[in-house]
Parts: structure tokens; C-alpha cells; sequence
RNA sequence: CGGGGUAUGGCUCAGUUUGGUAGAGCGCUUCGCUUGGGACGAAGAGGCCGUAGGUUCAAGUCCUGCUACCCCGACCA
């Protein structure tokens, strides 16, 4: 390849990927997923970027419908004096308020928040909704976009506005309702897994990471290449804490009256985000074939003085037998540019593979097929039985991602036993440290000053024992201690 | 809200130091030639230089204010 000067004025050829800061925006440009909208630290999600949003949404909205919710939709506009009911709550989102004053010319009597998120309002229709356990449980959730003034923003990871899933769910009892909490987030952990190819630990978050109103908050927490840890999901076990600001109450089967057990959960466009952050190489993007919005883009060797419409026609031939086996694909037969352009073009957008076809090749019955993530070339590929072969190969490279994560999170995972050895660590190689902890909050903000790292979680997947490693804040050994990740995040 | 940067054609940028009325590459249109990894030639179209003032015979260029976006930090369900 060209230097980078040389790429410079070359069509498309965007900034180079070596700026570790700049990878995810450049990605996000060059993949044509987004682009920047006229509004501060918002984003126009591209067809490209969109069609993976929309994959993933089918794939969970499925999935949330077999185990049991129902879609609704609740308004954009909450009143201000909802948000104001329940007092961690307001207290954790109040900054962060884009506030309706005037409309129809008028100001308003009483504002409206664009909602950050939408307990409160969804809370004041379900307290009409539920008066007996019989109407118990009740499943809602909704796809909407959310409004969240950040200070700071990045393409998909943290926008002003973004879209996302909010399941919100009432139940008779507390444990009905941590069973959903832990149900949800396993749903979550197999999206990401199984799907977007990035494993995930789940866990408990500290306190302070909690969401603000929850009694607990689960997440999954995945690993970037560039080290960094990314919250991708999280569900919450939001206790009575809304239900009795908003009166949530029902009769339970002794006639006495009880506050619904509420949760909450919800994934957002952030994961697309996720996706170009866990999976990319110096070229660009590099997508599993599970939500990839097409995994096969077909290319002809065309010749301009030629009649290629029987090349054409043998591309389209291959085409449908792979769509014929549930393979989606897309044609690139443009004339007026060259195949190179076009190479250059679908492995900066991450397509899985490319299957390029000549006048030699149709005449030999072979075809020319590119893997986009180990980035290898094999011509002579029989044409007999390509869909069945680009099939498995799909197959494999699906698995060969997520098998690729892992092995770098295994990597990116240590241990420190002391403040010393995590500080080596996080400045050498970065990911997930685990440690065991006793629970004194005074290292989280510790942790934010010394390392800019924080407490992702308290995992469910434990490896460290307890009657060994002592407390990396205190040094003491307890069977008290509780063992956590600790990472640099986004 | 601090620190840094940027604002000139669709895109990426040069031109600003030393004021003289706007350029390059790419893209786009047409024609020719070409096509197995980012071709080539020719002819075209396209910009009141972010915005408002000021200095000057003359401002993309100098001065002042403003705005927007990007990066870094603070902040962050």
C-alpha cells in the first residue's frame, strides 16, 4: 500500500487509522455508518450505520417478544415535576435535561423534559394500568430515542440523542422481579455474543455506577481493542423506589396493598459503536455476518469495450443461489468505477466477504473470493457449490470474531493484588484488571484521579479466591472482600 | 466551563507571515482512451473565503466581537 501522503488526495482514502483517538470517527465516516448533523453532538445515522441498528433490533425485539413483553410506545415530552418525584433520580439526571419552555408561541406553564429516559412517565401510566395482581406481571418496552445533553459526545458511543430499547416491567414480588433483571441481561450477553461476535462479562455495578433511582443495576461489560471497557446494556432491579413515587400500588392475593416491583433494562445504538470499536483493523471496519447488513458483495471484472452482460447475468446467477440459502448479498456492477475503488470501498465498510467474478473466471467456472477479517484472497474457487461454501465460510468467520475477542480479552484481563500492580498494568497493556475489594467506597474515586479507571462491575464469572488475594485497597484478606473488574472506560 | 484546533467549491486542503479581488488534488459533467487492487488525456460546471463590525484606495489575508464544529480535560444513566 501507498504511504499516507501519497493516499492523501486519493477518493475516499479518509484519515489514517493510526490515530488511536480518531479510529472510531473515522471508521464510523469512512464506513459511511454516520455523520455529523448540523446539532452539537449529534449524528445522522447513515442506510449503512442503520441497517446494522435495524439488525440488531430485529434480532432483540424477537427475543424480547418470546420471553413475554409487549411493545408500546410512551411520549417523547415528560413534565418536569414527573422527573422531580423520585429524588436519586431527578438528582442523576437533572443535568443532563434538554427542557421544553415554550411552545405554540407561549411559554409553558409547566416545562417538558425531553426524555432521558422514560420510568417517570411510564410509571404514572402504570399506576393507572395496575390495581391487582392479577394484572401483574405486566411487560412493556419500547423502542425510542432518548435526549441526554453529555458534555462530551462520540459518534454512537455517547450522542446527544441516540436510539435504544427501554424495557420497563411491574411484578408481585421482588424475586419475580431480580429474576427478570437477571434474564434481561443474559439476553443481552447472547445478543453481544453470539451475534455482534464481543463477549461480555456481566456483573453488579458498584453503588455509584448504579443507575439513579434503581435499587441494583446489572451490565454486560465488553472489551475494545484500544483496551478500553464499554458499558454495553444494562438492567436494572429498580426495587419500589419508583413505584412509590408514583404510586404503583396493586392488591396482592391477601388484599393487602403493595407497590409493584419494577425493573428496567435497555441496549442502545451505542452498541453499533461497540461493534466498530471491538472489531476493526487498519483498514476499517470489520463486521460478523450475523448483523452485517449485507455478507456477500458481489463485484464483476468489467470490461468497458466488452459486452459484459453476460458476465453480469452469471454474477446474478450466483446471487440468487446465495440468497436462495438465506444469504444476503448486494451487486456492485457501477462501470464507471474501477474494481479497486470498489475492493477499497466494501473493506472499509466491514463486509464479510467479497466474491469477485471475471470474463477467466466465468470462462474457467471459478470464482474469486476475499475474507474480510483475516483479509486473505483465494482465486479459483469452484463455482459449483459457492453458496453452500460462502454459507460454512460465514459461518466460520462469525466464529472466528468472536473466538479472535476473546482470545484478546483473555489477554487484556489480569490481576493486581495492589494499587502498584494495577497502576502497571493500566499503563501497559490496559483491559480488565481483577482484584478483590472490601467495599470501602473510597477507592472509586481514588481509582478516577490516579488511573481515570473505575469499578466496572462486581462479575458473576469469578476466578480470584478469596482466602488468598487480599483487598487491593486495604491488603487485608477477608471473606467479605468482593472481587471486581477494574478498567479504563468509555 | 477550561485548554487546543479548525472554519476557503461536494470532499481534503493550500493561499494569511510580506493586503492587490481565489488555487490544487479528488469528486462531478462531456468526449476519447483504458479496466483482474485506488488508470490517463482533453474540455467544462462549481466558491459573494463561517458571521458582524473596523482599518485601508484595496481585506480570504490585518484588528475586534460573535457563532459553529472537532480534539483534550472536567462531567456522565
Amino acid at each position: 500500500m501507498s504511504n499516507l501522503q501519497e493516499q492523501k488526495n486519493k477518493p475516499d482514502a479518509g484519515k489514517n487509522l493510526a490515530n488511536a483517538e480518531s479510529i472510531l470517527a473515522d471508521i464510523a465516516i469512512n464506513a459511511q455508518l454516520a455523520d455529523y448533523s448540523p446539532v452539537k453532538g449529534c449524528m445522522v445515522i447513515r442506510p449503512y450505520g442503520y441497517s446494522i441498528w435495524d439488525n440488531i433490533k430485529n434480532i432483540l425485539d424477537k427475543r424480547i417478544k418470546e420471553t413475554g413483553h409487549e411493545n408500546a410506545y410512551f411520549p417523547m415530552l415528560v413534565p418536569e415535576s414527573f422527573l422531580q418525584k423520585e429524588a436519586e433520580h431527578v438528582e442523576g439526571f437533572a443535568p443532563e435535561c434538554a427542557v421544553v419552555t415554550h411552545a405554540g408561541g407561549k411559554e409553558l406553564a409547566e416545562k417538558y423534559v425531553l426524555r432521558p429516559t422514560s420510568e417517570t412517565i411510564i410509571n404514572y401510566m402504570f399506576a393507572k394500568w395496575i390495581s391487582s395482581y392479577r394484572d401483574l406481571p405486566l411487560k412493556i418496552n419500547q423502542w425510542a430515542n432518548v435526549v441526554r445533553w453529555e458534555m462530551r459526545t462520540r459518534l454512537f458511543l455517547r450522542t446527544t440523542e441516540f436510539l435504544w430499547q427501554e424495557g420497563h416491567t411491574c411484578h408481585a414480588t421482588w424475586k419475580e422481579a431480580q429474576e427478570e433483571t437477571l434474564m434481561m441481561l443474559q439476553e443481552y450477553k447472547k445478543l453481544l455474543e453470539d451475534y455482534l461476535a464481543i463477549p461480555v462479562f456481566t456483573g453488579k455495578k458498584t453503588e455509584s455506577e448504579k443507575f439513579a433511582g434503581a435499587e441494583s443495576t446489572y451490565t454486560i461489560e465488553a472489551l475494545m481493542r484500544d483496551g478500553k471497557a464499554l458499558q454495553a446494556g444494562t438492567s436494572h432491579n429498580l426495587g419500589q423506589n419508583f413505584a412509590k413515587a408514583f404510586e404503583t400500588k396493586f392488591t396482592n392475593e391477601n388484599n393487602q396493598l403493595d407497590f409493584a416491583y419494577q425493573t428496567s433494562w435497555g441496549v442502545s445504538t451505542r452498541l453499533v459503536g461497540a461493534l466498530v470499536m471491538g472489531h476493526h483493523d487498519e483498514v476499517g471496519l470489520i463486521l460478523p455476518p450475523r448483523i452485517a447488513p449485507y455478507q456477500v458483495v458481489l463485484i464483476p471484472i468489467l470490461k468497458r469495450n466488452e459486452d459484459n452482460s453476460s458476465l453480469v447475468a452469471h454474477l446474478k446467477t450466483i446471487n440468487d443461489e446465495l440468497q436462495a440459502l438465506g444469504i444476503t448479498t448486494k451487486i456492485d456492477a457501477r462501470d464507471n468505477i474501477s474494481q479497486g475503488i470498489k475492493f477499497n470501498e466494501y473493506e472499509q465498510k466491514g463486509v464479510p466477504v467479497r466474491l469477485v467474478v471475471g470474463p477467466n473466471d466465468m470462462t474457467n467456472n471459478v470464482v474469486e473470493i476475499h475474507r474480510r477479517d483475516i483479509r486473505s484472497k483465494d482465486k479459483g474457487i469452484a463455482r459449483e457449490g459457492i453458496a453452500s461454501h460462502l454459507k460454512n465460510l460465514l459461518e466460520e468467520i462469525q466464529a472466528g470474531l468472536l473466538k479472535r475477542a476473546m482470545d484478546f480479552r483473555k489477554e487484556h484481563t489480569s490481576q493486581a493484588n495492589t494499587i502498584d500492580e494495577l497502576a502497571s498494568i493500566l499503563e501497559s497493556k490496559g483491559g480488565f484488571v481483577r482484584a478483590m475489594w472490601n467495599g470501602d467506597v473510597a477507592i472509586e474515586p481514588l481509582l478516577k484521579e490516579k488511573f481515570k479507571a473505575s469499578i466496572r462491575c462486581m462479575p458473576d464469572d469469578k476466578e480470584l479466591d478469596a482466602s488468598k488475594v487480599p483487598c487491593i485497597f486495604s491488603g487485608q484478606i477477608s471473606d467479605k472482600n468482593v472481587e471486581i473488574l477494574i478498567a479504563k472506560a468509555y
